[in-house]
DNA sequence: GCAAGGTC
C-alpha cells in the first residue's frame, strides 16, 4: 500500500486536520520531534495509508557563512555579497530529520502549511529535506489551500489539491536575505564605532533592524513633539445659568478663543445679557457599538491598555492558555466568526462563570446578536475561550487574559449599547452655547466589558423650547494648550499595524527588542519613553540617510517583493537590486556617520574619560580602567584598547596575580555565585592552542600557573556533561567549585571555612579518578576525627572529605577519560616563566 | 553578539 505524507504548520493543526479528515478514526504516535496521525483512506482511486504530521514554523532560517561570523575580521560591508547558508532553525527539535524518516519511502506529499507566504515558503523548505531522502517528483508533491479549520473547508482543500506557488516562497526568500544583510551589517558597524569610542551607552548591542528602527523612530517622533511644543494660550468663555435651584454649565458654540481682546468683546457682548433662551431641544437614540471577534493584536492593544499588560508577556500567557485548552489559537490576524463557527456551544462553557455567568444565561435565553462582519484572513478563527476556567486554577495573569478573551467573546454576541442622548441649544443674544446629556437605556454588551461602561449625564433640569433662565456672570478665563502625552504601547501597536511593520506575532518581539537594547523604556501606563541612545539614533539617521527610520521603509520593500510573489519580477535581479540600493545606503552612512556621533558626543562620554582603575595592563603596565556599564569591559588609555569581559556578572581584581603568558593582572568574575579568574588579555586573544575564545583561566591548560586547569581541575561535570568542575583558588573560605563552561551554572559548596584548598594535580584517586585535593582546617575549628587539622584524599571516596561536600555523591560519576585537564604533565615545571615569548616557549617544547 | 519570520 502506497504511504502519503500530510504536513502542517504545527502539531495543533495536524491533529485538527487529521481528526476531520478522517472523520476520528485516526490513531497517534510519536515521531521523532512531533506527533503522527495515521489512518487508511483513497487518494487518487487508490488504497493508501495515509501520515499527518507537523513541523514548528519555519524549518530553516538564513544565515552567513560562518566565517563572516568574526565581528572584528570581517568589514560588515562585506556582508551585502558574503555567502549565505540555511541552518536548521531549531536543531534541537531535529524536525529534518523527522521529515525525512517519515518521508523516505512515501509515494505523494501534502502539504498543509498555513496559507499565506511565509507558509508557502515553509512548503518548500519541506520539499527540500524529503528530496534529499526520497526522489519524489513534482507531480507526486501538493497543496491543500484552505481558508478555515472548519470540516466544510478542510475537506474542500483535500478534494482539490493544487500546487505550491514557488514566486511565493522566493518573495519570503527574498526578504529574508535583504533583512539579515542590512541588519547585520548596520548593527555590527554601528555597535563596534560607538562602542569602541563611549563608555556610558549603556547597551550591549546598539542594533538596527527595518522593522525594529522604524518602531523605535514612533517613540521618538513622539518624545520630538513633546519636547518641541511650545504651549499657546488660549481663553475660554465660562457661563451657568440658574434653572429649578440648579447651576448647569453651558459650553459656548466659538469653543477656544486664540485671541484675548477678541475673548474681551465677547465677553462684553455677553455681559449686556442676563438671560438664555432655549433655542432647540433634540432627543436622539444612539449606539456605542458591540466589539468584534477578537484577533492577537486586538488582545495585545486591550492586554496592554486595560490590563497594563506589555505584548511580550501576554502572549506567554496566551500561549499556555492555548496549550492548556482554555482558550483557541492565539496568534491570528482573523476578527471574523467563520460561517459555521459553534457560536452558542462556546457561549455555553462560560454558563457556570460567577462573574458573567448570569449575563450568559441571560443573552442565551433572549438570544444572541449577531457578529459584525469583520475580515477573514484564512489563518484562524478569532481568539474565544474554549471551556470553563476559575481564576484559582489559571492564576492571576492567566485568569485576567482568559477573562479579557472571555469578555470580548460575551460581549461580541451581545446587543449593542444604546442610549438616549439630547442636545439642547440656548442663544444669549446672538451667540450661541449647548448642553448635552445622555442616558443609558440598554447597557448591552458593556455590562460585560464593564471598562466600556457609559455613565448617565443627562442635566438636571428638562429644557424645553423657548424657556428662559437667568445667566451667571460670564467670565473669560485664560488656558493654555498642552503637549499630547508620551506614545502608549497600545497607539504604538496601531501604528506598526497600519504601517504595516512586523506582524501579530513579531510586533510584541520587536517593542521588546527596542526595549531590551535600552532605546526606549517603558514608564507607567505602558508609555513609552525613549532613552538618549534611542534619541540619537533616530536622530542622526534622520540627519544622514532619514529612508533609515521612515515608517514606509517597510513597506516600500514588501511592495519590490510583491512583484517576485506575483510573477511579475525575477527573483535574482529584484534581489540584486533591493541589496545594492541598501548597500549603497550603508556606504554613505559609514562615510557620514560623523554627524550621528556629533550628537553622541554631545551626550555620551568618551571611553577614555570612563571607568575606575582596576588591573594593571601587561602591555604598557600601566592601570587599566573597568566600565562598569554595559557591555562590561577593560580600556587601557594608554593602548587605546579594549577588553572584552564576560557579561551579566561583576568584575574584582585578583590582588597580585599576574598571567605568566602576558603579564596582564588576573581579574575575578563573579555571576550568582559562581565565579572564576580571568586574564583580560588571554579571554579576548587566547594564546594557548586549546583554551578557546573567551574563557577564564579555568579553562587554560597552562601546565605551572596555579590558576590554570591543570592545577585546579577536580573531576567531570555532571551537571552539562561538558565542562569540569574547578576549584575556583580566589573562593577561601568559602570555597566552591564551578564547572568551566560558561553556560553551566552547576556550583558546588566545598569545605566551607577550610584555611587551605589545593589540588594535587598529579595525583588521582584510584577508584574514580578524581585529583586528590589536600584540605587544611584551622586546627581549632577542625571539622576531622580526633583533632587531624589537614587530610589528603578524594572528595567522593573519603570518609570524612565527601560529608562536607554540598553535591550527594551520586551526582559525582567517573571522570570521563582523555578530556579536561588539557596539557596536564606535558609541562616542565620549575622556575616561573619571566615573558610571554618564555612562557609559550616553555610550554611548546 | 547581528534581522525578521515562523513556532514552543
Amino acid at each position: 500500500m502506497k504511504t502519503v505524507l500530510m504536513v502542517a504548520e504545527k502539531p495543533s493543526l495536524a491533529a485538527s486536520i487529521a481528526k476531520i479528515l478522517s472523520g476520528g478514526s485516526s490513531t497517534s504516535r510519536k515521531g521523532r520531534s512531533n506527533p503522527v496521525h495515521e489512518y487508511d483512506t483513497t487518494f487518487r482511486g487508490e488504497k493508501v495509508n495515509m501520515k499527518m504530521t507537523s513541523v514548528c514554523g519555519h524549518v530553516m532560517s538564513l544565515d552567513f557563512n560562518s566565517k563572516y561570523n568574526n565581528w572584528d575580521a570581517v568589514d560588515p560591508l562585506e556582508l551585502f555579497t558574503a555567502t549565505t547558508v540555511q541552518k536548521e532553525s531549531m536543531p534541537k527539535l531535529n524536525i529534518v530529520q523527522h521529515l525525512q524518516s517519515e518521508g523516505k519511502t512515501i509515494s505523494y506529499l501534502v502539504l498543509w502549511l498555513d496559507c499565506d507566504r511565509e507558509g508557502e515558503n515553509i512548503c518548500f523548505e519541506v520539499i527540500d529535506a524529503i528530496k534529499e531522502v526520497n526522489r519524489l517528483r513534482d507531480d507526486q508533491i501538493f497543496r491543500a489551500k484552505f481558508s478555515a479549520i472548519t470540516d466544510v473547508d478542510i475537506k474542500k482543500a483535500f478534494n482539490t489539491l493544487g500546487k505550491p506557488n514557488e514566486n511565493e516562497s522566493l518573495a519570503v526568500d527574498a526578504r529574508q536575505n535583504l533583512d539579515l544583510r542590512l541588519g547585520c551589517a548596520f548593527t555590527r558597524f554601528q555597535t563596534k564605532y560607538f562602542q569602541g569610542k563611549y563608555g556610558d551607552l549603556d547597551s550591549t548591542l546598539i542594533s538596527y533592524g527595518p522593522c525594529q528602527t522604524p518602531t523605535l523612530g514612533f517613540c521618538v517622533e513622539r518624545h520630538d513633539i513633546i519636547q518641541t511644543f511650545t504651549p499657546e494660550p488660549y481663553w475660554v468663555i465660562e457661563i451657568c445659568i440658574s434653572a429649578e435651584n440648579f447651576e448647569v454649565p453651558l459650553t459656548y458654540s466659538r469653543g477656544r478663543i486664540f485671541d484675548q481682546q477678541c475673548g474681551h468683546i465677547l465677553l462684553l457682548l455677553l455681559k449686556q445679557h442676563n438671560e438664555a433662551v432655549v433655542q432647540s431641544v433634540k432627543y436622539s437614540t444612539q449606539k456605542k457599538q458591540r466589539p468584534q471577534a477578537m484577533n492577537t493584536v486586538e488582545m495585545l492593544r486591550f492586554a496592554s491598555s486595560g490590563l497594563g499588560m506589555g505584548p511580550q508577556q501576554t502572549m506567554q500567557v496566551a500561549e499556555r492558555l492555548y496549550i492548556s485548552g482554555y482558550i483557541s489559537y492565539p496568534r491570528t490576524e482573523t476578527n471574523s466568526y467563520p460561517p459555521n463557527f459553534d457560536l452558542m456551544g462556546t457561549l455555553a462553557t462560560q454558563k457556570s462563570n460567577s462573574h458573567w455567568g448570569d449575563f450568559v444565561r441571560r443573552l442565551i435565553s433572549t438570544g444572541i446578536t449577531s457578529p459584525r462582519k469583520g475580515s477573514d484572513h484564512g489563518d484562524h478563527p478569532p481568539i474565544t475561550p474554549m471551556r470553563a476556567a476559575s481564576e484559582a486554577e489559571l492564576g492571576s495573569d492567566g485568569w485576567r487574559i482568559f477573562s479579557l478573551v472571555c469578555q470580548n467573546f460575551i460581549a461580541s454576541l451581545s446587543p449593542d449599547c444604546t442610549y438616549e442622548k439630547v442636545d439642547i441649544t440656548f442663544m444669549i443674544g446672538d451667540e450661541e452655547f449647548t448642553c448635552t446629556g445622555s442616558k443609558v437605556l440598554d447597557p448591552g454588551f458593556t455590562a460585560v466589558q464593564h471598562w466600556q461602561k457609559m455613565e448617565d449625564s443627562l442635566p438636571p433640569v428638562q429644557f424645553v423650547k423657548g424657556a428662559r433662565y437667568r445667566t451667571k456672570e460670564p467670565r473669560l478665563t485664560q488656558k493654555a494648550t498642552t503637549p499630547p502625552g508620551y506614545l502608549t504601547e497600545s497607539e504604538l501597536i496601531t501604528l506598526m499595524e497600519k504601517h504595516g511593520i512586523g506582524t501579530d506575532a513579531s510586533i510584541p518581539v520587536h517593542i521588546n527588542n527596542i526595549c531590551v537594547r535600552n532605546f526606549v523604556t517603558i514608564a507607567s501606563g505602558r508609555r513609552l519613553i525613549p532613552n538618549t541612545l534611542g534619541i540619537l539614533l533616530v536622530h542622526g539617521y534622520q540627519r544622514i540617510d532619514p529612508d533609515l527610520v521612515k515608517p514606509s521603509m517597510r513597506s516600500e520593500i514588501e511592495k519590490q517583493f510583491d512583484l517576485i510573489a506575483d510573477g511579475k519580477a525575477n527573483f535574482d535581479i529584484v534581489l540584486a537590486h533591493a541589496v545594492s540600493t541598501f548597500q549603497a545606503k550603508y556606504k554613505y552612512f559609514v562615510e557620514n556617520t560623523e554627524y550621528m556621533d556629533q550628537l553622541f558626543e554631545l551626550s555620551f562620554t568618551k571611553l577614555s574619560e570612563t571607568g575606575k582603575s582596576l588591573s594593571k595592563c601587561g602591555l604598557c603596565t600601566r592601570y587599566m580602567k573597568l566600565i562598569s556599564q554595559k557591555p562590561m569591559r577593560l580600556h587601557c588609555k594608554n593602548c587605546e584598547a579594549t577588553y572584552k569581559l564576560p557579561q551579566g556578572g561583576s568584575i574584582k581584581l585578583y590582588q597580585g596575580n599576574v598571567c605568566p603568558l602576558d603579564q596582564f593582572e588576573l581579574v575575578v568574575y563573579n555571576a550568582g555565585g559562581k565565579s572564576f579568574i580571568l586574564c583580560p588579555y588571554c579571554y579576548n586573544f587566547p594564546e594557548i592552542e586549546d583554551m578557546g575564545n573567551n574563557s577564564g583561566c579555568n579553562k587554560c591548560p597552562h601546565p605551572t600557573c596555579l590558576n590554570a586547569a591543570p592545577q585546579t581541575s577536580v573531576t567531570s561535570c555532571q551537571t552539562c556533561d561538558e565542562g569540569d568542575l574547578v576549584l575556583d583558588p580566589n573562593s577561601g573560605p568559602a570555597w566552591r567549585m564551578s564547572c568551566n563552561e560558561l553556560k553551566c551554572t552547576c556550583v558546588v559548596k566545598i569545605f566551607t571555612g577550610a584555611v587551605r584548598v589545593a589540588v594535587s594535580p598529579d595525583n588521582d584517586c584510584d577508584t574514580c579518578g578524581t585529583s586528590i585535593l589536600t584540605v587544611e582546617f584551622n586546627p581549632e575549628k577542625t571539622p576531622f576525627k580526633e583533632g587531624v587539622s589537614k587530610i589528603m584524599g578524594c572528595v567522593i571516596c573519603h570518609v570524612e572529605l565527601s560529608p562536607l561536600v554540598e553535591l550527594s555523591r551520586q551526582q559525582f560519576k567517573r571522570r570521563r577519560r582523555g578530556r579536561g585537564r588539557g596539557g596536564k604533565g606535558r609541562g616542565r615545571g620549575g622556575r616561573k616563566p619571566r615573558t610571554k615569548d618564555e612562557a609559550l616557549d616553555q610550554y611548546f617544547v
